[in-house]
DNA sequence: ATTGCTCCTTGACCGATGTCAATTGAGTGG
DNA sequence: CCACTCAATTGACATCGGTCAAGGAGCAAT
């Protein structure tokens, strides 16, 4: 029994790997469903596979000792995780878990290894993926550091902005209000009073998790003044 | 003419370095003292060389359009900076500038491209040095949301201290306070009063940038219920 | 010793965010 | 339609960290 693994080439990190790869993959890989709450698997457990996501939102945290969490990164169709386990002695870095019902390959992470030490150009690929994530984080940590909440919230919904219309914008957050909060490392309770003040200052509307606005410049002046990259920021890719 | 570059060997990266590269690169190679505050690159520079530390910190930052810093990273002896233009179309992602003086090897980015391309081995090495900096990251911004100022202090100098005393321990801090704050996201104000409470929860002895403390469990106990990876923390690394 | 410099510290104050608690609202299952 | 649950909002308050301003400490040049 074989798979159809075409569906890896909508990440390009796969668009250079070696038809033996696609052929294991596709011996090896399983596509299932997942219920919300999900848990693929947990921060330092020993790492057998990597995961593809088909459909769906899934999200990858660590906790501390004392209970809190911090998200990594949240993950949608097209991105892979856990992959990272290669390079950790074998062990997950982080947890995941299904944030909503999703659609999931799952795949050895022996062949990710071997495609990456016998095909030069898929190695190629691979670093690019991880230098797009670096530069990523990278200005995750300048926004954590120099912007407020208001604007972090700017900036995630100017991601999210479809740019083509040049009038009004309509934006529709990805998931949970709670689960964005967490995401940009603040409470429930500020993203909803940040929320607010950034309604005040661009005239926005708000409707559940659906938000208009006819200027998108009014949230780009707000928020883009304390980042170092200028709007459009050129990487508004999420996870990898 | 051509340089000794054994010196390049104190970094695992270039552990799998080709002999091709290391010829290349000692006739290539300049080897220079630059004063503090000399800066190497600023950010979207367009890039020629990477940089071999010899000597000396070097703090890796970025800057916003309303005149705030960013420190990306505070580099020295035996790592690297400014190769990762290789995978941003050639253009730096951050300003390098001297925090005092030191003695740096100039390198043509050519030639670590090259190296990638060609050598296997070191593009796995490369790849190994891009995800422990990433899990550097990820820590970075778990820290950042979750501890507070004392917290990441105490984090900081626990990767300072040496273990192997397990009676008192000494502690010298690397460089500046004020680019110890700022390398930890806080104002020189808060890392002074941060540090006296600090002080006050572990008994430690300051005297200018030496830090004596006789408990080194007190200092875990503070900060590491904040994190989640549990002492002692298994990446000590900074830069690459 | 004096001057001038920079780093560092301290105090007073304020704004931003976290925390706790109460309430509202939306969606689900009975 | 009602009860239940959980997300989301709002208010009151505490805490943390940033900002501004004023010293103090260390150090180099004179």
């Amino acid at each position: 029994m074989s798979e159809n693994v075409e569906f890896l080439k909508t990440n390009a990190l796969f668009k250079n790997a070696s038809p033996q790869f696609l052929k294991d993959a596709s011996a090896a890989i399983s596509v299932k469903r997942f219920d919300k709450n999900f848990v693929f698997f947990i921060n330092s457990d020993e790492a057998q596979s990597f995961y593809f996501i088909k459909q769906g939102w899934v999200k990858l945290f660590r906790e501390t000792l004392d209970g809190s969490q911090a998200i990594v990164d949240i993950c949608t169709g097209g991105h892979i995780f856990g992959e990272t386990a290669i390079f950790e002695n074998n062990q997950y870095p982080y947890s995941a878990e299904a944030v909503e019902p999703c659609e999931i390959a799952t795949i050895p992470l022996d062949l990710l290894k071997t495609e990456i030490e016998t095909n030069n150009k898929f190695a190629l690929d691979m670093m690019g993926s991880m230098a797009r994530y670096r530069r990523q984080q990278d200005r995750e940590i300048e926004h954590r550091a120099l912007q407020n909440a208001p604007q972090r919230i700017g900036c995630f919904l100017l991601r999210l902005a479809d740019q083509t219309a040049d009038g009004g914008v309509t934006i529709q957050l990805p998931y949970d209000k709670m689960l964005v909060a967490s995401r940009l490392g603040m409470q429930p309770e500020t993203f909803s009073r940040a929320l607010n003040k950034l309604k005040e200052k661009t005239g926005m509307e708000i409707k559940g998790g659906t938000i208009k606005l006819d200027d998108l410049e009014k949230l780009t002046d707000f928020s883009c003044s304390a980042c170092s990259s200028s709007f459009p920021c050129n990487d508004l890719q999420s996870c990898k």
